[in-house]
DNA sequence: CGTCCCGTTGATCCCTATCAAATGTAGTGG
DNA sequence: CCACTACATTTGATAGGGATCAACGGGACG
């Protein structure tokens, strides 16, 4: 089995950075890897943690459900990215459900493991890390775009992160790779479906993006990244809009 | 410098459970201890991260500063917390302003030690990575409410919290035990000044609190829970509320 | 070719941000 | 000890962004 898994693959994913070839091939030797169709579930909110991951091919999405029934998009898992490791943190079950929305591959290794990947390699723990570390900062950044902005700025925005992560070069634009419904880009940006299907219908008619069934591409970059800053792009307007805890001038 | 510290202030705390005996005093010897008087800056968000902390005594408050100026708060840090790991996670800078609410203690390591701490402790390094892997759930948690929850739950979820970490029993109920404006409250729920002094009267007009200038006591602990999750507190109310993105019944 | 899903679009309502002032409270310097 | 000042808090009035409610249209897939 391992030596179905180049170990290519994974020597330049960002957790296994600057860690020896011959540990990698260790860590290969125990890894399993596997076929997801989309809609299939790696793992699912409240389960024991008994796997963490990385993602080869395709894309995931991470959701949380609220008490109340909600859903809430926690992230999207992009080819190369380490998912489920919630027992490194010490928590005992996984936080989120993961789904694959579209056809996947990625590659398992039993929880267990971690704790032998850190001991051996001080370099795998500063890059655990740092992940988790940049993963705070995202929400963070998240935290304050609820608080401060307004939908709008916030759907341009999360479509401007999809579109670097996971643009795709067309004749007409820069496209999401992958299938994204309405309900989805709602679920990240904290609106409904109604709203934003009322945006992108406005965008589209202002030829900023094309859109389709679970399809959304970008016409006009600079338009967009004009309208996440809080502009009304087209039009050059005053930047001094509505602020919510304005610091106070001295 | 470091006979003054005792051994048994950082014994207990998160990080540095299970290091051993020896290897604290190490960590102490080239501990830098400062006091703040209310007001006062540890660091500034952008400045280079050369330090990183630990909160002995007092609270401090982290916050950023938007692009259009305005101010989110990340969080409260409260004694015995860790702070300013950014370099920890490989960031040159840190990415928030940390402030001190009332007179404080911290302790101060020059970030270059953090490595020989990580090198020395697999421990160490584990207990950050729980760390930083607690506030990623913290931070989920507040994205979570932020997008499905409405102004009152998130208030008096806020409060909750702040009662949980840093609570004091008085003759009438549990208080806050640092100083808090409804500005401060406003800005760790993503709302305003005004909306916070509306709802706080209000609890205060149905006996749930009571609030001075900078003071906050809760003294029905249940009704306020009840309002958390969505009640009416006082009144039981039907719990189908209106819920934002409702994961649809089989 | 019917049946899910997904997306679009009106109409309406209400929570809560904004705008605007007044009142209270701690701290300070004379 | 009190006037003075700076900041916190309270409260009213108003408006508007978006959630909700309600249908309908359209593409994909079995």
């Amino acid at each position: 089995m391992s030596t179905s898994i180049p170990r290519s693959l994974v020597k330049n994913l960002d957790l296994f950075r600057a860690v020896p070839d011959k540990d990698l091939d260790t860590v290969l030797a125990i890894a399993q890897p596997m076929r997801l169709n989309a809609g299939d579930a790696v793992f699912q909110q409240g389960q024991n943690a008994e796997h963490f991951f990385i993602l080869l091919h395709g894309h995931l999405k991470v959701m949380q459900t609220t008490s109340e029934g909600e859903q809430v998009m926690v992230r999207y898992v992009i080819p190369g990215e380490v998912f489920g490791i919630a027992k490194a943190m010490r928590r005992p079950t996984y936080p989120a459900t993961c789904l694959a929305v579209e056809e996947s591959i990625v590659l398992g290794w039993p929880s267990t493991e971690w704790d032998h990947f850190m001991t051996g390699n001080l370099q795998f723990a500063a890059n655990a890390l740092q992940t988790v570390g940049q993963r705070l900062q995202d929400a963070h950044a998240r935290i304050q775009e609820l608080s401060t902005e307004e939908v709008e700025q916030r759907v341009a925005r999360c479509i401007l992160r999809l579109v670097d992560s996971s643009g795709e070069k067309t004749e007409e634009g820069v496209s999401i790779n992958f299938p994204i419904t309405r309900q989805e880009i709602a679920e990240m940006t904290g609106t409904t479906l109604h709203t934003v299907s009322r945006l992108l219908s406005a965008w589209k008619d202002r030829g900023l993006v094309n859109t389709g069934r679970k399809r959304v591409t970008v016409l006009k970059v600079d338009d967009l990244i004009r309208l996440a800053e809080g502009g009304q792009a087209g039009a050059g307007q005053d930047a001094s809009a509505r602020r919510r805890n304005p610091v106070q001038p001295l």
